[in-house]
DNA sequence: CGGCGGCTTGATCGGTCTCAAGTACGGTGG
DNA sequence: CCACCGTACTTGAGACCGATCAAGCCGCCG
């Protein structure tokens, strides 16, 4: 798989360039010619992809592993913004600087555009212009529901978040946790312990089974959305 | 002012159309051609100006007043999303149905422009598309700040606004609220009684003076940022 | 003057955080 | 294969912050 990009064996660092950037697919250019700008890169579990405030030259779209986009608060806290799995693009912050910083929540291998040369191939291609901004608005919507989300009680963050994880995974019915205890609390607002405890209540009340602490199985859907 | 757009003396309802559609600006079309395509309204303050799940026939500027975009949670409560203050546009969720329901705070006057014709504009047009995008885009920006303000304290979260109101005002050392308590307690995930007090609290602090209910004077700028 | 909506203030309750142990799991080296 | 270790996770007890419930106050308009 992947034949027209080069995976890199040895993790680079946050600030390397890309190796290989492929020509344009000139004219008849539109969503998935942007696949083929980029290069594969590899990342090791907790680096670095890109640091806030770093100048945004690159678009990211996840191969494989999960990428979780967040920032640092003045007093330390961490609050996550997005985890994003593969499938997913990230990294499309407006403006010319990253509005957050990007680890690798696990291995992963991440396709890396050159910003530039999408921003330049929207400019001449009405269908790559309309793409850039659906992709945007989608991120925005994302926001949007997670804003809704932190107003809630820690037992209803947590139960739409495991609902939020069940849709995005292949089987719906059930989802593997590529995260760690921590990087659900930061993303929710909330501590590791009371994650923790949701979890286990939500077990008791039979409306998931924690077969394993990183594997839930929904087993009472109206229970999780109510 | 504004002699291009009819400003109608009776409040219409939301489903209501605009009357007046002006013809487009042709190709020279940029930014500031959007409002040349709208007609302006007049809604009187608590009015509707469209509801969640409507379809998304139309943008909206502020010409006069205040705006609030806001959802209705199962349970009853409710998120103002934004505050939307003269020259701010709003009503740009992509897809063909809000996300939210939009609503004036106080009597306004709201420029309604077709969306149909601004999107066919920028399908014609690189600049309109890519205005189009950047609004999305500061939408975004907008978000992603309040969502980092929904997990602070409350404290935090009050003196955050009042920072974020005195940036948007002219003259950024002081404030006149156009929102009742209960609207700042729904944009900031808090109770109007926990708002109240916070308030108190910060003029009791010397950071900022409260003249009158709806007016704030900052009074020491680092001990609301801090 | 009376009444009402918006705002403030007070007392108590409850949910989440904090601090502190204790437990399960995976990897490494013997 | 097992002993050990470190990391991740769970569980418990108590403190604290913000919500809730309940009065009271202020400004405005009839």
């Amino acid at each position: 798989m992947l034949p027209q990009t080069s995976t890199g064996t040895i993790a680079p660092k946050s600030s390397s360039r890309p190796s290989a950037k492929r020509p344009s697919a000139k004219s008849e250019a539109h969503l998935d010619s942007l696949e083929l700008m980029g290069a594969a890169m590899a990342f090791a579990r907790n680096q670095e992809i890109y640091g806030e405030d770093e100048p945004a030259d690159y678009l990211y779209k996840v191969i494989s592993g999960t990428v979780r986009t967040y920032k640092i608060l003045s007093d330390g806290r961490r609050q996550i913004a997005a985890f994003h799995l593969p499938g997913d693009m990230f990294g499309l912050a407006v403006g010319d600087h990253h509005a957050f910083s990007a680890e690798a929540v696990t291995d992963s291998n991440i396709l890396v555009i050159k910003r530039s040369a999408v921003v330049a191939l929207a400019g001449r291609n009405t269908d790559v212009a309309r793409e850039l901004w659906m992709l945007t608005a989608r991120e925005l919507q994302r926001m949007q529901r997670h804003m809704i989300l932190l107003i809630k009680s820690a037992q209803e963050r947590v139960a739409a978040f495991i609902l939020e994880m069940a849709e995005r995974s292949q089987d719906h019915r059930a989802v593997e946790l590529s995260m760690p205890r921590q990087d659900i609390a930061d993303y929710l607002g909330l501590t590791i312990e009371t994650v923790s405890r949701m979890l286990t209540h939500l077990a008791e009340n039979a409306a998931i089974e924690l077969p394993s602490s990183r594997r839930i199985v929904l087993r009472n859907r109206s229970a999780l959305s109510g």
